[in-house]
DNA sequence: CCTTGACCTTCCCGTGGCTGGAACCCTTAT
DNA sequence: ATAAGGGTTCCAGCCACGGGAAGGTCAAGG
């Protein structure tokens, strides 16, 4: 398969699949006419990186976690090691988050919204916890 | 004050202060030796970027609103919009992350954990839906 | 045979919001 | 004289790509 039908199977963009070859992520062969040439296990590790992308995951837990599949004398205490510091990370991320997201609503209720000037939101900007 | 003391006041590495200006967010004035020297004016401003940072808006948002917050005549309206549409965005990243944690978490609750190498999180990033 | 258009290639720059580090200047104290 | 502790500039790098230029390749059609 070359890189446009990977592309579209996996509805990953063309760049990102030539970025994952030159951080040697899933590395094609090359045709005589030297366009890359995925076999079906190299779709599959696209699609796999993917997956785990979509969960999250940074680039090089991709790599760890495409190492620890390749392995088959793996123990699943390592991957299960890997998901749960991610599982951390989000979790941490989530807090921030949703603690960002009260005190901004809460300013944004505060704010009339009309052609006044006076708004709330700019003054605890300004003053702080003052 | 000099950019040391500033920082420090409001712990805001220097870089980072640095780097406010060479955007031209904060602009200090030079002293003769060209050190940068900042005024109460500029401290505060400094003070409400990092506050409107810690909040999630990006540095152009606060541009915007240090404009409005210097603008007598803005329209509350304007600064609620804003911040609203960060409010939006914010929450969209929370359903996001929720959606995430959630799959990885059953995921992780799946796994064994031990020295075995079965581990329904590969096979999930592995099969796709399968 | 030539062209058109869709594909592919490499390469370099830009993103956001900094951070690290090198190489150098200024001031003060010893 | 020198050392410490400020400050300055500039360049490079981070992450995970995306945009776009300049050019090679392939299949179909006139």
């Amino acid at each position: 398969m070359n890189i446009g039908e990977v592309s579209k199977k996996l509805d990953m963009p063309a760049k990102t699949i030539r970025y994952y070859e030159s951080i040697g992520l899933v590395t094609p062969q090359r045709s005589q006419n030297d366009y890359r040439h995925y076999r079906l296990s190299d779709v599959h590790k696209l699609g796999f990186v993917g997956r785990a992308r979509a969960l999250g995951f940074s680039v090089q837990d991709c790599r760890l976690l495409l190492a620890l599949y390749g392995d088959d004398t793996r123990a699943s205490a390592d991957v299960r090691k890997l998901a749960g510091a991610h599982l951390a990370q989000i979790d941490a991320k989530l807090a921030a988050l949703a603690a960002m997201r009260e005190t901004l609503a809460h300013l944004v209720s505060c704010c009339a919204g009309d052609t006044r000037p006076d708004c709330p939101i700019l003054e605890d900007l300004a003053g702080g916890q003052g």
